[in-house]
DNA sequence: GTCTATATAATGATAGAC
DNA sequence: GTCTATCATTATATAGAC
């Protein structure tokens, strides 16, 4: 079992169960790994398992999304190709947003948070890219990027609520004619 | 104290906290009263208390939100009055949207989550209405009022992440736009 | 209706053997 | 690198006095 395995169990699990919801024995259940042994691989408990779950994220982003807006491509085919990936991302909408459960808590400045300010940021600059692609102006483009993420977002909670994937499907299709239209 | 003011404290603490997140600690702190006294008034603990908050909400859309898409007034009145409410209901996106925070956990199957869905359906209903005095076919105000939870949904989560109000108030404005054009 | 005090279970976390 | 055993702390929850 090695760290990158580890972390895509930990991030699947932080998905269904939110920051606060995931306890070390759940973690333990989903990776077989005892609580012993999840401390040698991340020695500052949970809180540095959710960091290196961000941190990936966002190397993610930068190894994954960015190159598809940045390919030699016509815009509807980087547009088609990023819905893809998103979409293998989301697992089809079965699990929330990471940013979304990664964003609920006490404290009002802690680390985690400057990391999914990191993720939302870069991920709103691929989205804003995009758009420009389409000819939108600059400011058309910063609010489609915005919208876009916050419709993502929404449908997961929304898919997650009422138990039906077609709710994500048919916004990501809205999404689509978003910078299409 | 009676219960109204509490189901109001609760509410805040529930959207800044989350369910998973939120303790009787915090809760006893937030209302200043003792673990017992809690007790006395939700006998069945924190997962009582998150039930009496869902219920309050849903009949707050009943009570408020669904007589003022039903009152005889022009739908851009209408929209002007609903997104107003809206605001002041999630203070100007200072908090994270209560499905959000209600949503997120474990038990496939719950209480809670029967009420979300209520929730989430009848707010869905208002903005569908809405969606079709400005002359929607059913199909177009079905994706509308969907997309337009979305958004507000997201703008929250953006917000929280960003600590910018802005991007709600933004977020919100091109909703408006959503159900003119 | 609120309190103090306490019970009980689960949490995050560590020590030390292998 | 993983384990068993255990720790300290916090969580939810209750009993009983006022």
């Amino acid at each position: 079992m090695n760290k990158n395995e580890l972390i895509q169990i930990l991030m699947t699990e932080f998905r269904k169960t939110g920051y606060e919801g995931l306890s070390l024995s759940q973690i333990s259940k989903a990776t077989g790994l005892g609580k012993a042994s999840l401390y040698h691989h991340f020695p500052n408990g949970k809180k540095e398992m959710a960091l290196e779950v961000l941190k990936f994220t966002n190397n993610w982003i930068q190894t994954e999304l960015y190159p598809i807006v940045n390919k030699d491509l016509s815009p509807n085919e980087k547009l088609n190709n990023l819905i893809q990936t998103l979409n293998e991302f989301y697992f089809k909408g079965e699990n929330s947003c990471l940013l979304d459960v990664m964003s609920i808590e006490n404290s009002s400045e802690n680390e985690l948070n400057i990391h999914s300010k990191e993720i939302l940021l870069n991920f709103t600059n691929v989205l804003n890219k995009l758009a420009k692609d389409f000819g939108k102006s600059n400011e058309e483009a910063s609010m489609i990027s915005q919208i876009a993420l916050s419709i993502f977002q929404g449908a997961l909670i929304q898919t997650r609520i009422l138990k039906d994937k077609n709710i994500f499907q048919s916004q990501v299709s809205y999404v689509k004619n978003l910078f299409k239209i």
